[in-house]
DNA sequence: TCGAAACTGGCACTAAGTGTCATCCTAGCA
DNA sequence: TGCTAGGATGACACTTAGTGCCAGTTTCGA
């Protein structure tokens, strides 16, 4: 894994230049090109079935060449999906700030998501080789955890300055990521509704999952509630007593 | 990235000799100091500066028997926290059937968490390395999510059958994994107090969250909600109308 | 004590990246 | 039109993670 982006990509990033010089949009188009042709590859061998220099030759560039177009293997697929994180936090953004944090992730989520529906078929390969190659997993999920943690700040910002600010942004942040993510998966694994009924139902499902947990076994009130001993109790009572911590298999 | 796990953990996972023979218990000592040994150089140098050959002679072994008892150089810090997610499903199990299953995913937690309660400064620099080591964070997502989708099948199947209940289910596990991160990582990053103490924060802040979505420009009934409207339509009329989806950037 | 099974190390090999350097292409300028 | 500086490219060598294979050694059970 490298540890900085190809010089190429820095140089196609450059924010300075209004009108793109002639070599910068080359580069881009030249990005696309390879990134495609390769795209064809996995989808059609398995990501783990192509070597680099089946994505060089399939180009028509050097290997070397190709390392300076896409920093890993692994970047020509997930950075198909970047455009989502970045999507999603500048939606966020844009909501007014006096709206709940979770619902304007909802929103943004509903909107970000709308790049998967320029093309379905293709967006819903994509995520499926993701799912199924463990090297493009990781990375994706090493994506999503980055754009949670960006989301988090956003809206920690909104929050008041408090002690648990950070880890109740940090938990909201995490769990509308979650429920796009169960959604996007249902979708992908070829639910026939479209992609923003599931999410929309996704996130009914998460109301209905803490109303449950609400309504059942525990108190229901802003504040001062208790009545969560019971669940509190049985943690520390069922750790110290019935078993031992100390039973620490070598996780073979 | 390896496709199967090294022959000897293979052997040394095997169910059936009642007491482990000799030679498995020997082998479980080798690969515990080898981790050991190789987590005390990881800690020391960094996870990256660190190569199997340097691991092999720290151990005293070849690097070829290296790989035999670890394989990939991720699994020895990644191996460590398996433990946890086996904890995890396992005491989710042994909860009572008609508890809802985000108060028993909480107490579960509650109890596997006590692993890191052994040696709290251990785990906090484990964690800690995990954490600024992309190599490692992405082992370590994948191995959360598949933790996850463990639950959530343990989930579903407390559930009433019905279209939906394997994406309530997977976003129930979902939640709760991310509630205990949250939480880990407030921990992690020295929060002062104890880890339980710091997850039941986060289940509180969980609480605080949805209360505060459900009870601001949402309706909170248990089905035939309404006034959903507002969030719903703002998805699709923001989409299709203020912005072209159009806009894909080259993505860098 | 013997023999099969398992463990080990050595070696060669594949494959992902990376540094370096010579070459080439091209935009911009005189 | 011709020149040149700077970026793009390719070739090559190098490091490192893993893996297959084989031959030598250890170990366990009969």
């Amino acid at each position: 894994m490298p540890s900085v982006r190809s010089a190429v990509r820095k140089k196609m990033e450059r924010p300075g230049a209004q009108v793109a010089s002639l070599q910068a949009r080359k580069q881009r188009l030249a990005r696309v090109d390879i990134g495609a042709r390769a795209m064809g590859l996995f989808l059609e061998r398995g990501f783990d079935k192509v070597t680099a220099d089946d994505l060089a030759r399939e180009a028509g560039i050097s290997r070397r060449t190709f390392f300076r177009y896409f920093a890993t293997k692994e970047d020509v697929v997930t950075s198909a999906v970047e455009d989502f994180g970045l999507a999603l936090l500048e939606e966020f953004r844009r909501r007014p700030r006096q709206e709940p944090p979770l619902a304007s992730l909802r929103v943004a989520i509903g909107t970000a998501i709308q790049q998967f529906a320029i093309d379905p078929g293709q967006s819903q390969a994509l995520l499926r080789l993701i799912r199924k190659t463990p090297a493009l997993r990781s990375q994706f999920l090493l994506k999503q955890d980055d754009w949670a943690d960006r989301l988090a700040t956003a809206v920690s910002e909104r929050l008041p300055e408090s002690a648990c600010s950070l880890v109740l942004a940090r938990l909201t942040a995490r769990v509308a990521m979650a429920t796009a993510d169960a959604a996007i998966t249902s979708w992908t694994e070829g639910c026939p509704e479209e992609l923003p009924a599931v999410i929309d139902r996704a996130f009914e499902a998460l109301d209905a999952l803490v109303e449950t947990a609400l309504a059942t076994g525990r108190g229901h009130s802003g504040r001062g509630r208790r009545r969560r001993e019971q669940a509190s109790g049985a943690v520390a009572g069922r750790g110290r007593g019935s078993r031992n911590p100390q039973q620490a298999r070598a996780s073979g």
